[in-house]
DNA sequence: AGAGGTGGTG
DNA sequence: CATGCACCACCTCT
């Protein structure tokens, strides 16, 4: 491929006041794909500043001074990164998104983002992120030199820059174009364009949604650490004065207390203390082991690390990620985070903060902030209801129509007994092996770890499993055709068109069967897994559509998978209430034709319920 | 610094 | 021989 630009040489002009602004956005309006990228003092969007927003053609790069020009307040500058015709072509585009709206109250619109795409493009075989130096690299032989990069966090507002700097922010809007040349041709011949889209239009929600962040109740949060902190402690003294018989010494500390025999949190001693001196001869310490011995010390343990994982993994940590300007929480949510296309998160894990409990009701302390509500609604029983649907099991699909408890269904189904409107008390070990099944089988699980689970036997559980197949006969053609098919085509798909890959082991690999069944069990979840992500997203697209069209004091602050959450002006909440909830349905039913979609919102002034 | 164990979420 | 999907955080140990 032949370079337009000399990256040693870059055309480029910087534009410093408001004749050369309007010259090159002369120029700039005749292009229907522009390269965007900006530089800037800081990684945070609330503490930062913008020294230079670049926009370039394939051969000529415009840096425009953020410093020297009020950028924000040029209506025809604004105009154009708001322009839905002209595609932006950016690497790790929600990172220039925040800045730009934080600082310049602008929405750079129509966004085509490289690193996104190259996500996309090897979901499964690849990484969840990669550099623009590694694509240039890739796809144009260029090879990016970075280092000048650190020399703007050091710029005061005063420094001017040079030469050398200037040259690099010109680079990198001209690299954007034969990265994106390449890609489009591997997105079109992967038929990955639609997803790409989907994952596009999702960054400036995402954008929105950590500008946001999250408000705390920083004293109930603190209330709640404070409690089981006590408690562990409790725990922990008691646990080490019962093991203290068996050690031969006590440690003494300088001020004559007794220390502590061993580290409780570590695996090693603790395993030498169950076998070696108690004798128990344990696997592992892992609370599904400790659970079945009947020892108060191992009960000890498990009541420590209840309190022990809460206070280390949501405690004082949680405090320190409040952001100094905005007085709020901005988790980072990674859009390509996992193989199936779900999000993750990080930076706190939002999607891993405890469920409500008495004990510690960690999502309670999440509020919205003075004058707001919370809004929160998630699908109900997605999953099942999409393995219903790709599978076209009529049994299972009525079951959904019908509208009973789908578990308690095929438990009747399964044990011959009544559907009775009380069928989850009276009989809640048949509800709980259908469940077990229903929810196993989107993971690929196998007779043996299902017996395991229910408590019978492994002849008894591949009974199950048989019993189950002949109720929805649907639903084992459904998955063994999916394994079969990625085995032999080295991917899997979403209805939405969202491809996973894998890696095929050789005829001679060792571990051959082990890890093609791998590969079995992970494409049969994919289209599951992947076509709630799939509408989650539509979802959160059509929510930030709806905002913006019809005016709403609203924004996105939180997404679970299943679950999104608004935090909404007091007043417009009821009516935002529905809306949301009525838009993750019209998501969800894009996928979902045979059997019902359901979400309800909830309107709090906290999350969950 | 990285791996392994453990455990929180959907 | 074994065979449950997708994550992230904290801890200890090497």
């Amino acid at each position: 491929m032949e370079l337009k630009f000399d990256p040693e040489n870059p055309v480029y002009t910087h534009v410093i006041n408001i004749d050369l602004v309007n010259q090159a956005l002369d120029e700039l309006e005749k292009e229907k794909v522009v390269g965007v990228d900006i530089e800037s003092t800081s990684l945070d969007p609330h503490d930062t500043v913008i020294l230079t927003v670049q926009i370039g053609t394939p051969v000529k790069s415009f840096l425009f001074d953020a410093r020297q020009l009020k950028l924000g307040e040029i209506p025809r500058f604004k105009k154009f990164l708001e322009d839905n015709k002209i595609i932006k072509i950016l690497h790790n585009g929600k990172f220039d998104y925040k800045h730009i709206k934080q600082n310049l109250n602008i929405e750079v619109a129509n966004i085509y983002d490289t690193m996104l795409t190259e996500v996309v493009l090897n979901m499964g075989i690849g990484r969840g992120y990669y550099s623009l130096k590694e694509l240039a690299g890739k796809y144009a032989g260029v090879d990016l030199q970075k280092a000048i990069r650190e020399t703007f966090e050091n710029m005061t507002p005063s420094t001017r820059l040079n030469e050398s700097q200037l040259k690099y922010s010109a680079v990198d809007t001209l690299i954007l174009f034969p990265v994106f040349d390449e890609q489009l041709k591997k997105l079109k011949k992967d038929d990955l364009v639609n997803i790409a889209k989907l994952e596009f239009a999702v960054t400036r929600v995402v954008g929105d949604m950590e500008l946001r962040g999250v408000h705390i109740d920083i004293k109930k949060w603190k209330e709640i650490i404070k409690n089981t902190s006590a408690k562990r402690d409790g725990i922990a003294k008691m646990f080490q004065k019962e093991i203290r018989p068996f050690f031969k010494s006590n440690t003494i500390d300088l001020f004559g207390n007794i220390g502590d025999c061993i580290n409780i949190n570590s695996q090693a001693q603790l395993m030498d203390l169950f076998n070696n001196k108690m004798h128990l001869s344990l696997p592992s310490t892992s609370d599904g082991i400790l659970e079945l011995v009947n020892n108060p010390i191992a009960k000890m343990l498990r009541d420590y690390r209840g309190y022990e994982k809460l206070v280390s993994a949501f405690g004082e940590n949680l405090i320190s990620k409040i952001n100094k300007k905005t007085g709020r929480i901005h988790p980072e949510f990674n859009q390509l985070g996992t193989s199936t296309g779900r999000f993750s998160c990080n930076n706190p894990n939002f999607q891993q903060i405890p469920r409500q409990s008495e004990d510690a009701p960690f999502r309670a302390c999440f509020t919205p902030e003075p004058g707001n509500k919370l809004v929160t609604t998630d699908y109900s029983t997605m999953e099942m209801r999409i393995m219903a649907d790709l599978s076209g099991d009529q049994s299972l699909i009525s079951a959904f129509q019908k509208g009973v408890d789908v578990h308690s269904h095929t438990a009747a189904l399964m044990f011959g007994l009544d559907l009775s409107p009380n069928f989850a008390k009276d009989h809640p070990q048949e509800r709980f092996a259908a469940k077990s099944i229903n929810f196993g089988l989107m993971y690929g699980r196998g007779s043996n770890s299902l017996a395991r689970q229910i408590g019978v036997s492994s002849e008894k559980g591949k009974e199950y499993l048989d019993t189950y197949f002949k109720l929805y006969p649907g639903v084992r053609r459904f998955l063994d055709k999916v394994a079969k098919e990625a085995v032999k085509n080295g991917w899997s798909t979403t209805p939405a068109g969202r491809k996973r890959w894998y890696i095929k082991p050789d005829k001679d690999d060792p571990d051959y069967q082990r890890k093609i069944g791998s590969i079995e069990r992970q494409a049969k979840n994919h289209p599951i897994q992947g076509t709630n992500a799939d509408a989650t997203k539509y979802a959160l697209v059509f929510l930030q559509e709806k905002i913006k069209e019809q005016g709403f004091d609203a924004s996105p602050v939180l997404t679970v998978h299943d679950e999104v959450v608004c935090e909404v002006k007091e007043d417009q909440a009821e009516e935002w209430a529905k809306i949301q909830s009525k838009e993750m349905c019209r998501a969800g039913e894009l996928f979902i034709k045979k059997v019902p979609v359901e979400c309800k919102p909830f309107v709090a002034d906290l999350w969950e319920h």
